[in-house]
DNA sequence: AATCATAAACTGGTCTGACCACTTTGGGAG
DNA sequence: CTCCCAAAGTGGTCAGACCAGTTTATGATT
Protein backbone atom coordinates (compact mmCIF):
# COMPACT_ATOMS: atom_id res chain seq x y z
CA UNK A 1 0.00 0.00 0.00
CA UNK A 2 1.63 3.63 -1.22
CA UNK A 3 -1.19 5.42 0.25
CA UNK A 4 0.36 4.75 3.56
CA UNK A 5 2.67 8.03 4.69
CA UNK A 6 0.62 10.77 5.04
CA UNK A 7 -2.83 10.39 6.73
CA UNK A 8 -5.88 8.45 7.78
CA UNK A 9 -6.61 6.03 4.65
CA UNK A 10 -10.12 6.14 5.49
CA UNK A 11 -10.16 9.67 4.84
CA UNK A 12 -8.26 9.76 1.60
CA UNK A 13 -11.32 7.18 0.35
CA UNK A 14 -13.67 9.37 0.95
CA UNK A 15 -12.32 12.25 -0.52
CA UNK A 16 -11.65 9.94 -3.69
CA UNK A 17 -15.18 8.73 -3.33
CA UNK A 18 -16.14 11.80 -4.00
CA UNK A 19 -14.26 12.37 -6.89
CA UNK A 20 -15.74 9.15 -8.38
CA UNK A 21 -19.07 10.68 -7.63
CA UNK A 22 -18.12 13.51 -9.51
CA UNK A 23 -16.68 12.17 -12.47
CA UNK A 24 -19.31 9.57 -12.77
CA UNK A 25 -22.08 11.94 -12.37
CA UNK A 26 -23.98 9.83 -9.86
CA UNK A 27 -26.97 11.84 -8.57
CA UNK A 28 -28.43 11.49 -5.13
CA UNK A 29 -30.59 8.11 -4.92
CA UNK A 30 -28.25 6.48 -7.75
CA UNK A 31 -26.10 3.43 -7.34
CA UNK A 32 -22.55 3.95 -6.19
CA UNK A 33 -20.05 1.20 -6.84
CA UNK A 34 -19.86 -2.12 -4.99
CA UNK A 35 -17.59 -2.39 -2.09
CA UNK A 36 -15.69 -5.03 -4.07
CA UNK A 37 -15.21 -2.65 -7.29
CA UNK A 38 -14.24 0.60 -5.33
CA UNK A 39 -12.08 -2.33 -3.10
CA UNK A 40 -10.35 -3.20 -6.64
CA UNK A 41 -10.32 0.42 -8.41
CA UNK A 42 -8.83 2.37 -5.14
CA UNK A 43 -6.71 -0.43 -4.88
CA UNK A 44 -7.27 -0.90 -1.60
CA UNK A 45 -8.70 -3.35 0.85
CA UNK A 46 -12.20 -3.79 1.44
CA UNK A 47 -11.99 -3.41 4.51
CA UNK A 48 -11.34 -0.31 4.34
CA UNK A 49 -13.31 1.10 1.75
CA UNK A 50 -16.15 -0.27 4.18
CA UNK A 51 -14.55 2.25 6.67
CA UNK A 52 -15.15 4.76 5.12
CA UNK A 53 -18.65 4.16 3.77
CA UNK A 54 -19.82 3.58 7.47
CA UNK A 55 -18.75 7.06 8.03
CA UNK A 56 -20.45 8.11 5.28
CA UNK A 57 -23.61 6.23 6.29
CA UNK A 58 -23.04 7.74 9.83
CA UNK A 59 -23.57 11.24 8.46
CA UNK A 60 -26.64 10.32 6.07
CA UNK A 61 -24.38 10.68 2.95
CA UNK A 62 -24.63 7.63 1.65
CA UNK A 63 -27.61 4.54 2.38
CA UNK A 64 -26.89 0.80 1.99
CA UNK A 65 -29.29 -1.67 1.54
CA UNK A 66 -28.02 -5.34 2.51
CA UNK A 67 -27.83 -7.13 -1.25
CA UNK A 68 -29.15 -4.35 -2.86
CA UNK A 69 -25.92 -1.69 -2.98
CA UNK A 70 -25.20 1.12 -1.74
CA UNK A 71 -26.68 4.36 -3.01
CA UNK A 72 -26.08 8.12 -2.91
CA UNK A 73 -28.04 9.84 0.10
CA UNK A 74 -31.23 11.95 -0.89
CA UNK A 75 -31.10 14.54 0.44
CA UNK A 76 -33.33 14.03 3.10
CA UNK A 77 -33.83 13.12 6.77
CA UNK A 78 -31.71 10.99 8.59
CA UNK A 79 -32.30 9.93 11.86
CA UNK A 80 -28.62 8.52 12.48
CA UNK A 81 -27.58 11.94 13.32
CA UNK A 82 -29.81 11.34 16.41
CA UNK A 83 -26.95 9.22 18.01
CA UNK A 84 -23.98 11.91 17.10
CA UNK A 85 -26.31 14.68 18.58
CA UNK A 86 -26.26 12.46 21.98
CA UNK A 87 -23.00 12.65 21.57
CA UNK A 88 -22.30 15.98 21.11
CA UNK A 89 -25.44 17.79 22.89
CA UNK A 90 -24.41 16.84 26.02
CA UNK A 91 -23.55 20.48 27.16
CA UNK A 92 -26.79 22.11 26.98
CA UNK A 93 -24.57 25.09 25.49
CA UNK A 94 -24.72 23.49 22.22
CA UNK A 95 -27.93 22.88 22.09
CA UNK A 96 -28.77 26.66 22.56
CA UNK A 97 -25.90 26.97 19.55
CA UNK A 98 -27.74 25.06 17.25
CA UNK A 99 -31.26 26.36 17.66
CA UNK A 100 -29.98 30.15 17.45
CA UNK A 101 -28.45 29.48 14.12
CA UNK A 102 -31.37 27.13 12.80
CA UNK A 103 -33.61 30.40 13.50
CA UNK A 104 -30.88 32.40 12.17
CA UNK A 105 -31.58 31.00 8.54
CA UNK A 106 -35.07 31.07 8.74
CA UNK A 107 -35.29 34.49 9.98
CA UNK A 108 -32.73 35.02 6.93
CA UNK A 109 -34.84 32.72 4.30
CA UNK A 110 -38.36 34.46 5.24
CA UNK A 111 -36.47 38.33 5.21
CA UNK A 112 -35.41 37.37 1.69
CA UNK A 113 -38.63 35.68 0.27
CA UNK A 114 -40.19 39.00 2.03
CA UNK A 115 -38.52 40.94 0.07
CA UNK A 116 -38.90 39.06 -3.88
CA UNK A 117 -41.99 40.23 -5.22
CA UNK A 118 -41.59 36.96 -7.64
CA UNK A 119 -41.44 34.46 -4.40
CA UNK A 120 -44.05 36.59 -2.33
CA UNK A 121 -46.79 36.05 -4.99
CA UNK A 122 -45.89 32.22 -5.04
CA UNK A 123 -49.57 29.95 -4.86
CA UNK A 124 -47.68 28.25 -2.18
CA UNK A 125 -48.16 30.44 0.39
CA UNK A 126 -51.77 30.67 -0.41
CA UNK A 127 -51.99 26.63 -0.29
CA UNK A 128 -50.52 26.49 3.14
CA UNK A 129 -52.86 28.92 4.38
CA UNK A 130 -56.18 27.20 3.31
CA UNK A 131 -54.56 24.19 4.45
CA UNK A 132 -54.14 25.55 8.11
CA UNK A 133 -57.84 27.43 7.68
CA UNK A 134 -59.22 24.16 7.09
CA UNK A 135 -57.36 22.40 9.72
CA UNK A 136 -55.40 20.16 7.82
CA UNK A 137 -52.17 18.63 9.38
CA UNK A 138 -48.94 20.33 8.37
CA UNK A 139 -45.34 19.55 9.67
CA UNK A 140 -43.72 22.42 10.90
CA UNK A 141 -40.59 21.29 9.31
CA UNK A 142 -42.21 21.37 5.88
CA UNK A 143 -43.27 25.25 6.10
CA UNK A 144 -40.16 25.94 6.94
CA UNK A 145 -37.71 24.03 4.88
CA UNK A 146 -40.22 25.49 1.92
CA UNK A 147 -39.22 28.72 3.03
CA UNK A 148 -35.22 27.79 3.04
CA UNK A 149 -35.65 26.22 -0.47
CA UNK A 150 -37.28 29.34 -1.84
CA UNK A 151 -35.02 31.79 -0.78
CA UNK A 152 -32.85 29.92 -3.23
CA UNK A 153 -29.44 29.14 -1.13
CA UNK A 154 -28.75 25.81 -1.93
CA UNK A 155 -25.54 26.36 0.92
CA UNK A 156 -27.75 27.42 2.93
CA UNK A 157 -30.68 24.38 2.57
CA UNK A 158 -27.76 21.67 3.70
CA UNK A 159 -26.79 23.41 6.46
CA UNK A 160 -30.19 24.20 7.60
CA UNK A 161 -31.27 20.24 7.10
CA UNK A 162 -28.16 19.34 9.42
CA UNK A 163 -29.06 21.97 11.98
CA UNK A 164 -33.11 20.71 12.14
CA UNK A 165 -31.86 17.41 12.23
CA UNK A 166 -29.99 17.85 15.40
CA UNK A 167 -32.61 20.61 16.50
CA UNK A 168 -34.67 19.97 19.88
CA UNK A 169 -37.62 21.94 18.56
CA UNK A 170 -40.40 19.66 17.79
CA UNK A 171 -39.82 20.49 14.34
CA UNK A 172 -41.12 17.26 12.56
CA UNK A 173 -45.03 17.79 14.61
CA UNK A 174 -47.73 18.93 13.20
CA UNK A 175 -48.63 22.66 13.83
CA UNK A 176 -51.16 22.95 16.90
CA UNK A 177 -54.31 24.96 17.12
CA UNK A 178 -52.88 27.61 18.61
CA UNK A 179 -49.63 28.12 16.36
CA UNK A 180 -52.23 28.82 13.60
CA UNK A 181 -53.10 32.29 13.80
CA UNK A 182 -48.99 33.16 14.18
CA UNK A 183 -48.52 31.27 11.40
CA UNK A 184 -51.17 32.80 9.37
CA UNK A 185 -50.36 36.27 10.04
CA UNK A 186 -46.85 35.36 9.18
CA UNK A 187 -47.74 33.74 5.57
CA UNK A 188 -49.98 37.04 4.74
CA UNK A 189 -46.80 39.09 5.50
CA UNK A 190 -44.68 37.43 3.50
CA UNK A 191 -47.68 37.62 0.75
CA UNK A 192 -47.84 41.55 1.57
CA UNK A 193 -43.52 41.87 1.64
CA UNK A 194 -43.96 43.04 5.28
CA UNK A 195 -40.72 42.37 6.18
CA UNK A 196 -40.66 43.24 9.91
CA UNK A 197 -44.62 41.86 10.35
CA UNK A 198 -43.18 38.44 9.65
CA UNK A 199 -40.61 38.53 11.32
CA UNK A 200 -42.20 39.77 14.12
CA UNK A 201 -44.86 36.52 13.74
CA UNK A 202 -42.01 34.21 13.15
CA UNK A 203 -40.49 35.42 16.44
CA UNK A 204 -43.56 34.58 18.25
CA UNK A 205 -43.93 31.52 16.91
CA UNK A 206 -40.88 30.15 18.13
CA UNK A 207 -41.57 31.09 21.11
CA UNK A 208 -44.42 29.18 21.22
CA UNK A 209 -42.61 25.47 21.08
CA UNK B 1 -23.90 -13.45 16.47
CA UNK B 2 -27.43 -12.76 18.19
CA UNK B 3 -27.02 -8.81 16.65
CA UNK B 4 -29.83 -9.11 14.30
CA UNK B 5 -30.52 -7.58 11.16
CA UNK B 6 -32.73 -5.60 12.87
CA UNK B 7 -30.38 -2.45 12.93
CA UNK B 8 -27.35 -1.39 12.09
CA UNK B 9 -24.77 -3.58 13.69
CA UNK B 10 -22.14 -0.46 13.65
CA UNK B 11 -24.57 1.99 15.21
CA UNK B 12 -25.35 -0.42 17.95
CA UNK B 13 -21.66 -0.62 18.75
CA UNK B 14 -21.52 3.32 18.87
CA UNK B 15 -24.85 3.02 21.23
CA UNK B 16 -22.87 0.46 23.50
CA UNK B 17 -19.65 2.47 23.13
CA UNK B 18 -21.40 5.47 24.74
CA UNK B 19 -22.75 3.44 27.39
CA UNK B 20 -19.55 2.01 28.26
CA UNK B 21 -17.91 5.67 28.03
CA UNK B 22 -20.57 6.31 30.71
CA UNK B 23 -20.25 3.45 32.92
CA UNK B 24 -16.32 4.01 32.84
CA UNK B 25 -16.96 7.61 33.40
CA UNK B 26 -14.30 8.33 30.42
CA UNK B 27 -13.95 12.20 30.20
CA UNK B 28 -12.90 13.94 26.83
CA UNK B 29 -9.08 13.41 26.49
CA UNK B 30 -8.70 9.87 28.34
CA UNK B 31 -8.28 6.62 26.29
CA UNK B 32 -11.21 4.24 25.62
CA UNK B 33 -10.75 0.42 25.67
CA UNK B 34 -8.70 -0.63 22.69
CA UNK B 35 -10.23 -2.21 19.46
CA UNK B 36 -9.54 -5.97 20.69
CA UNK B 37 -11.16 -5.28 23.89
CA UNK B 38 -14.13 -3.62 22.82
CA UNK B 39 -14.78 -6.22 20.10
CA UNK B 40 -14.30 -9.15 23.13
CA UNK B 41 -16.62 -7.80 25.52
CA UNK B 42 -19.44 -6.66 22.54
CA UNK B 43 -18.90 -10.02 21.44
CA UNK B 44 -18.52 -8.58 17.86
CA UNK B 45 -15.72 -8.86 15.54
CA UNK B 46 -12.69 -6.56 15.74
CA UNK B 47 -13.59 -4.94 12.07
CA UNK B 48 -16.90 -3.81 12.77
CA UNK B 49 -15.56 -2.16 16.11
CA UNK B 50 -13.46 -0.48 13.73
CA UNK B 51 -16.28 0.57 11.52
CA UNK B 52 -18.16 2.35 14.47
CA UNK B 53 -15.21 3.70 14.95
CA UNK B 54 -14.23 5.18 11.77
CA UNK B 55 -17.87 6.36 11.79
CA UNK B 56 -16.70 8.17 15.22
CA UNK B 57 -13.27 9.35 13.92
CA UNK B 58 -14.94 11.09 10.60
CA UNK B 59 -17.07 13.16 13.49
CA UNK B 60 -14.06 14.07 15.34
CA UNK B 61 -15.68 12.50 18.53
CA UNK B 62 -12.68 10.66 18.73
CA UNK B 63 -8.84 10.57 17.88
CA UNK B 64 -6.41 7.77 17.83
CA UNK B 65 -3.23 7.60 17.40
CA UNK B 66 -0.96 4.97 15.87
CA UNK B 67 0.46 2.45 17.99
CA UNK B 68 -1.20 4.56 20.83
CA UNK B 69 -4.66 3.58 21.71
CA UNK B 70 -8.26 5.65 20.89
CA UNK B 71 -8.93 8.57 22.74
CA UNK B 72 -12.66 10.62 23.35
CA UNK B 73 -12.22 13.60 21.42
CA UNK B 74 -13.10 16.58 22.93
CA UNK B 75 -16.49 17.61 22.98
CA UNK B 76 -16.72 20.78 21.20
CA UNK B 77 -14.67 20.26 18.12
CA UNK B 78 -16.82 17.98 15.92
CA UNK B 79 -15.96 18.11 12.33
CA UNK B 80 -19.67 17.57 10.76
CA UNK B 81 -19.21 21.39 9.55
CA UNK B 82 -16.43 21.00 8.14
CA UNK B 83 -17.35 17.13 6.08
CA UNK B 84 -20.69 17.74 5.10
CA UNK B 85 -18.94 21.31 3.76
CA UNK B 86 -16.53 19.60 1.42
CA UNK B 87 -19.05 18.01 0.35
CA UNK B 88 -21.30 20.49 -0.70
CA UNK B 89 -18.49 23.26 -1.52
CA UNK B 90 -17.44 21.38 -4.92
CA UNK B 91 -19.79 22.59 -6.64
CA UNK B 92 -18.61 26.06 -8.14
CA UNK B 93 -21.84 27.47 -8.42
CA UNK B 94 -22.57 27.81 -5.07
CA UNK B 95 -19.77 30.39 -4.67
CA UNK B 96 -22.09 32.98 -4.30
CA UNK B 97 -24.16 30.83 -1.87
CA UNK B 98 -21.24 30.79 0.30
CA UNK B 99 -20.94 34.41 0.26
CA UNK B 100 -24.29 35.51 1.16
CA UNK B 101 -24.59 33.00 3.91
CA UNK B 102 -21.29 33.98 5.50
CA UNK B 103 -22.53 37.73 5.54
CA UNK B 104 -25.76 36.38 7.13
CA UNK B 105 -23.64 34.89 9.65
CA UNK B 106 -21.68 38.05 10.32
CA UNK B 107 -24.67 40.26 9.98
CA UNK B 108 -26.15 38.39 12.79
CA UNK B 109 -23.02 38.26 14.83
CA UNK B 110 -23.09 42.18 14.50
CA UNK B 111 -26.67 42.80 15.63
CA UNK B 112 -25.95 40.27 18.85
CA UNK B 113 -23.06 42.62 19.81
CA UNK B 114 -24.89 45.84 19.17
CA UNK B 115 -27.63 44.42 21.24
CA UNK B 116 -25.56 43.34 24.33
CA UNK B 117 -24.33 45.78 26.37
CA UNK B 118 -21.50 43.95 28.10
CA UNK B 119 -20.09 43.05 24.47
CA UNK B 120 -20.77 46.71 23.19
CA UNK B 121 -18.37 48.00 26.03
CA UNK B 122 -15.59 45.76 25.19
CA UNK B 123 -12.62 47.88 24.91
CA UNK B 124 -11.59 45.60 21.68
CA UNK B 125 -13.98 48.15 19.53
CA UNK B 126 -11.66 50.88 20.91
CA UNK B 127 -8.71 49.52 19.97
CA UNK B 128 -9.59 48.21 16.67
CA UNK B 129 -10.96 52.16 16.17
CA UNK B 130 -7.48 53.44 16.94
CA UNK B 131 -5.56 51.08 14.73
CA UNK B 132 -7.61 52.36 11.96
CA UNK B 133 -6.82 55.76 12.95
CA UNK B 134 -3.30 55.46 13.18
CA UNK B 135 -2.85 53.76 10.00
CA UNK B 136 -2.10 50.53 11.03
CA UNK B 137 -2.46 47.58 9.01
CA UNK B 138 -5.48 45.18 10.06
CA UNK B 139 -6.93 42.29 8.40
CA UNK B 140 -10.64 41.83 7.51
CA UNK B 141 -10.93 38.74 8.15
CA UNK B 142 -9.85 39.49 12.16
CA UNK B 143 -12.32 42.05 12.30
CA UNK B 144 -15.17 39.62 11.49
CA UNK B 145 -13.73 36.48 13.42
CA UNK B 146 -14.24 38.81 16.30
CA UNK B 147 -17.04 39.40 16.14
CA UNK B 148 -17.98 36.22 15.27
CA UNK B 149 -16.62 34.75 18.35
CA UNK B 150 -17.84 37.19 20.58
CA UNK B 151 -21.34 36.61 19.20
CA UNK B 152 -20.89 33.49 21.42
CA UNK B 153 -21.90 30.63 19.26
CA UNK B 154 -19.28 28.26 18.65
CA UNK B 155 -21.46 26.41 15.85
CA UNK B 156 -21.61 29.55 14.13
CA UNK B 157 -18.23 30.18 14.50
CA UNK B 158 -17.19 26.77 13.07
CA UNK B 159 -19.51 26.94 9.65
CA UNK B 160 -18.19 30.77 9.53
CA UNK B 161 -14.74 29.93 9.44
CA UNK B 162 -15.68 27.31 6.85
CA UNK B 163 -17.07 29.53 4.57
CA UNK B 164 -14.83 32.31 5.00
CA UNK B 165 -12.33 29.26 3.64
CA UNK B 166 -13.92 29.43 0.57
CA UNK B 167 -14.92 32.74 0.35
CA UNK B 168 -14.35 34.47 -2.94
CA UNK B 169 -13.97 37.96 -1.20
CA UNK B 170 -10.33 39.28 -0.69
CA UNK B 171 -11.30 38.59 3.50
CA UNK B 172 -7.63 37.72 4.06
CA UNK B 173 -6.65 41.41 2.71
CA UNK B 174 -6.13 44.51 4.86
CA UNK B 175 -8.48 46.74 5.28
CA UNK B 176 -8.08 49.82 2.71
CA UNK B 177 -7.84 53.08 3.09
CA UNK B 178 -11.62 54.01 1.34
CA UNK B 179 -13.04 51.39 3.66
CA UNK B 180 -11.96 53.02 7.20
CA UNK B 181 -14.51 55.67 7.14
CA UNK B 182 -17.62 52.55 7.00
CA UNK B 183 -15.52 50.71 9.04
CA UNK B 184 -15.42 53.30 12.35
CA UNK B 185 -19.02 53.85 11.58
CA UNK B 186 -19.35 50.69 12.08
CA UNK B 187 -17.76 50.28 15.01
CA UNK B 188 -18.75 53.25 16.66
CA UNK B 189 -22.57 52.13 16.12
CA UNK B 190 -21.95 48.90 17.74
CA UNK B 191 -20.42 50.65 20.81
CA UNK B 192 -23.28 52.48 21.31
CA UNK B 193 -25.80 49.99 20.36
CA UNK B 194 -27.22 51.30 17.23
CA UNK B 195 -28.05 47.75 15.31
CA UNK B 196 -29.25 49.23 11.98
CA UNK B 197 -26.42 51.58 11.92
CA UNK B 198 -24.00 49.13 12.61
CA UNK B 199 -25.81 46.77 10.16
CA UNK B 200 -25.95 49.75 7.29
CA UNK B 201 -21.76 50.54 7.39
CA UNK B 202 -21.59 47.08 7.36
CA UNK B 203 -23.39 46.48 4.27
CA UNK B 204 -21.88 49.44 2.30
CA UNK B 205 -18.25 48.20 3.39
CA UNK B 206 -19.21 44.92 1.60
CA UNK B 207 -20.37 46.69 -1.47
CA UNK B 208 -16.95 47.58 -1.60
CA UNK B 209 -15.29 44.60 -1.32
C1' DA C 1 -44.72 -15.41 -27.22
C1' DA C 2 -45.62 -14.14 -22.61
C1' DT C 3 -45.38 -15.56 -17.80
C1' DC C 4 -43.52 -17.08 -13.92
C1' DA C 5 -40.59 -19.94 -10.89
C1' DT C 6 -35.96 -21.05 -9.94
C1' DA C 7 -31.07 -20.85 -10.08
C1' DA C 8 -27.02 -18.09 -10.52
C1' DA C 9 -24.64 -13.92 -9.83
C1' DC C 10 -24.08 -9.95 -7.28
C1' DT C 11 -23.86 -7.13 -3.05
C1' DG C 12 -23.70 -5.84 1.64
C1' DG C 13 -22.64 -7.80 6.61
C1' DT C 14 -19.57 -10.05 9.66
C1' DC C 15 -15.79 -12.78 11.44
C1' DT C 16 -11.10 -14.65 11.65
C1' DG C 17 -6.42 -14.54 11.33
C1' DA C 18 -2.48 -12.63 9.79
C1' DC C 19 1.07 -8.89 9.17
C1' DC C 20 2.88 -4.26 9.67
C1' DA C 21 4.09 0.12 12.05
C1' DC C 22 4.08 2.65 15.94
C1' DT C 23 3.79 3.50 21.17
C1' DT C 24 4.04 2.26 25.79
C1' DT C 25 5.90 -0.37 29.31
C1' DG C 26 8.80 -3.02 32.14
C1' DG C 27 12.97 -4.86 33.39
C1' DG C 28 17.87 -5.25 33.19
C1' DA C 29 22.56 -3.17 32.53
C1' DG C 30 25.32 0.46 33.81
C1' DC D 1 18.78 5.84 40.20
C1' DT D 2 19.06 6.43 35.31
C1' DC D 3 18.98 4.98 30.73
C1' DC D 4 18.20 1.88 27.00
C1' DC D 5 16.03 -1.76 24.63
C1' DA D 6 13.14 -5.68 24.05
C1' DA D 7 8.47 -7.22 24.69
C1' DA D 8 3.81 -6.31 24.94
C1' DG D 9 0.07 -3.56 23.51
C1' DT D 10 -2.49 -1.01 19.92
C1' DG D 11 -4.08 0.89 15.69
C1' DG D 12 -3.82 0.09 10.30
C1' DT D 13 -4.56 -2.85 6.55
C1' DC D 14 -5.39 -6.83 3.94
C1' DA D 15 -7.11 -11.40 2.21
C1' DG D 16 -10.30 -14.87 2.44
C1' DA D 17 -14.21 -17.04 3.96
C1' DC D 18 -19.19 -17.38 4.96
C1' DC D 19 -23.81 -15.64 5.54
C1' DA D 20 -27.97 -13.20 4.11
C1' DG D 21 -30.35 -10.52 1.31
C1' DT D 22 -31.37 -8.63 -3.79
C1' DT D 23 -31.13 -8.59 -8.65
C1' DT D 24 -30.64 -10.74 -12.94
C1' DA D 25 -30.53 -14.42 -16.09
C1' DT D 26 -32.38 -18.77 -17.28
C1' DG D 27 -35.51 -21.99 -18.71
C1' DA D 28 -39.72 -24.52 -18.28
C1' DT D 29 -44.66 -23.99 -18.41
C1' DT D 30 -48.68 -22.14 -20.16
Amino acid sequence: MEQKSVKKMFLQIVKQLRDIIAEENIQPGDKIPSERVLSEKLQVGRSSVREALRSLELLGLIETKHGGGTFLGSVQRHQLVEIVGSFILQEPKSTADVHVTREMHEKEAIQRISADPHLRALPIWDSFFERLELGEDIEREVILQECIILSGNRLALKIWLQLAAYSTVPLGGMVAPQEKKLLQTMLKAIQLGYRAEAIEAYEKWMKLL
